[in-house]
DNA sequence: TTGTATGCGTTATCAC
DNA sequence: GTGATAACGCATACAA
């Protein structure tokens, strides 16, 4: 690189000018060094840095850097530097630190759908705790619906993360997740259920746990006949944490020996409108349950709401519970009763798990945390007379 | 350069496997051309490309960019190039990409709250829209009431986005405005409400259109004495749409020649329980409203679940409306009357100006879209004996 | 039509 | 202590 001119301050900061600045006036004044030479529209480089302060790029690298015990620094040069970096407002380059092999401080969050409340939450508690620690979240957004392509792309252009966090149950894109397991960064799944995956971390909570919660709650106050309303079926499986609360639900059932006549387990999209649709089949069934349980809030919401325009008295003709406990479920008419999520230990058990050091991909974390029953106005005694 | 060797095919993939694996087993297997040269772990460049093709690297980053038009390319070359690139599943590097000066396709997007459902929406319109331009979403995230100085990192650390969107008010931020102002990317800013900045363009919903909407519905309805339930003032200052509705209302009542006793305009945090409480002050005044206008539908909610409590029937004892058209304010109980936000449209004119190629910073955009009212079951008639 | 060389802003490894 | 200098992966002006 023998042709490569030493730069002295001057021209450095014209070429910065000439390189950066679109439609710059062509009379820029050109500021003097001890202007620091803060050229508007121009994001200073440790180049103009050194050149300012009269060192070397290196040793702005070295001292912004901020490895202070690593290598020695005159005192006297490291406060210069730090001055004028911070007068000409200087802000690293992620890209180029990323490029060099340094970590982006990126975190990369696949969520299905941002609109799902539960899934609002969680990306804001994550959002929270990967803040703690420095770094930010980028969201690559998959609908549930859309090709699997887009998803792929989502990711693998998310390449530039440190870590990727799923969030939600995935395995109906096996691709995505067969591309991402081969990847060489830390993947951890949140809320993602039953299909556990090779060398991603799985952070989940424990549905059996939430659902014999609920079941104790039921029984206790006397329902025998319990409607249930899950999921719906994709490409013929449940999915995730509610296929989970599913077989929860069919196995603590059968243990209380509790009847379970045809129509008693509901399949329903998770929305409003899909709990709706399914409380009134159930309400349509010659014999009727006493008390439904909703395998997420957003159902028991569309629920609630069928139970009014039905004419029915919640809880006194019907018990409805949830789960997930969304901010909104102590506002509902009534309010849900329904099962707490620990959304902020697995958002920080997930932050943790990928931002993790020293990534080794056979060590791979599971943890299983425990939900807790809240009890509302939704569920009440069952009914005499049914 | 004189001394950079030159790479043939073996030695450059050996360097690559070196760089790039980490307890990269020593044996490794190293792959002839002819195989493609997949290591596993291991992200292929475009050298890798070329080694694997026997052309150089840059020509493999024309063929790859997709530039047809701009430089022929032998045909049988480029299909060779395309094909080892699928196989060696090659995926650009977007830091690398972006380093060099082109476009990163990530779209910053800063919002207050991911947890209001509002702007959850907003955030899943924009990704969306985001996505069918071919660009990535990074959630820069800003707690209404954390140190500013947070929200600085986030978006100074997301420099590396072709453009930052708004979401909200965030004139309380004016650092962070200050910042962006002279920033040399498009800043574009959705539903920021009153307050306007020299350098960033504006999108926003016609708020006072939408007040006059429900304020012709109630009057309509007969409705004479309406309460306001509005957004908590920050610094002094109410914020953003909500204190632009406010103003309608107040311009529009006092148009009408409406009595506003005492206690009737309420304000509230934007947040569930603030309606909650806000409409219970309201009735409690000696003369209470007929008729409530919460400014979003997230007041409204915590409004009608207060109503409930106080055992007021809606809309026969008391009509409440809202603003914003959330999902779930069709499954309400009963379901609200509200205006519909052209949320998709919005998003869709953001992102445009967001990644408007000849972005020029004289010629910001202002476009204010027009909502429209729902009438839906919490508003009707005002109580004879009222 | 293809190859060479260079720069983007860092970090890290050498020398001095 | 400090300064050259080589990557990192890609795009592109310039040569050939």
């Amino acid at each position: 690189m023998a042709t490569k001119p030493k730069r002295n301050s001057s021209t450095s900061r014209g070429d910065a000018a000439k390189r950066n600045g679109r439609a710059q006036a062509a009379a820029t004044v050109r500021p003097s060094v001890a202007n620091q030479g803060r050229v508007p529209g121009h994001i200073p480089t440790m180049q103009d840095i050194a050149d300012a302060a009269g060192v070397s790029q290196s040793t702005v690298s070295r001292v912004l850097t901020g490895a202070p015990n690593a290598i020695p620094i005159n005192p006297a040069t490291r406060e210069r530097i730090l001055e004028v970096a911070r007068q000409m407002r200087y802000r690293p380059n992620p890209l180029a630190r990323g490029l060099r092999g340094a970590r982006t401080m990126l975190l990369g969050v696949i969520v299905r759908e941002i609109t799902d409340p539960f899934f609002a939450g969680a990306v804001d508690a994550i959002s929270t705790e990967a803040n703690r620690h420095g770094y930010n979240v980028v969201l690559g957004h998959v609908h549930s619906r859309t090709d699997e392509a887009i998803a792929l792309r989502a990711v693998l252009e998310t390449r530039h993360c440190d870590a990727i966090l799923l969030l939600g149950d995935t395995s109906d894109q096996p691709r995505l997740l067969e591309e991402l397991r081969d990847a060489n960064f830390p993947v951890v799944a949140l809320w993602q259920g039953m299909s556990s995956m090779p060398g991603i971390s799985v952070i989940d909570v424990d549905n059996r746990s939430g659902v014999d919660a609920l079941m104790d709650h039921l029984l206790g106050l006397g329902h025998r006949k319990i409607g249930f309303i899950g999921g719906a079926f994709v490409e013929g499986r449940l999915i995730g944490d509610i296929g989970e609360r599913r077989v929860a639900f069919l196995e603590r059932a059968s243990a209380e020996g509790l009847e379970l006549p045809e129509g008693f387990m509901c399949d329903a999209p998770n929305t409003f409108a899909g709990g709706s649709g399914a409380f009134t089949a159930l309400m349509a069934l010659p014999e009727r349950p006493t008390a439904v349980i909703a395998t997420t809030d957003v159902l028991a919401i569309g629920t609630l709401h069928a139970a009014c325009h039905l004419g029915l008295n919640v809880p006194s003709d019907v018990s409805i519970v949830g789960f997930d406990d969304l901010p909104v479920a102590q506002y509902t008419t009534p309010s849900l009763t329904t099962v707490c999520m620990p959304i902020a230990e697995m958002a920080a058990a997930g932050v943790r798990a990928a931002i993790d050091e020293d990534h080794d991909r056979d060590s791979v974390t599971l943890q299983i945390l425990k939900p807790e029953i809240v009890i509302r106005d939704s569920s009440g005694p069952a009914p005499r007379d049914a």
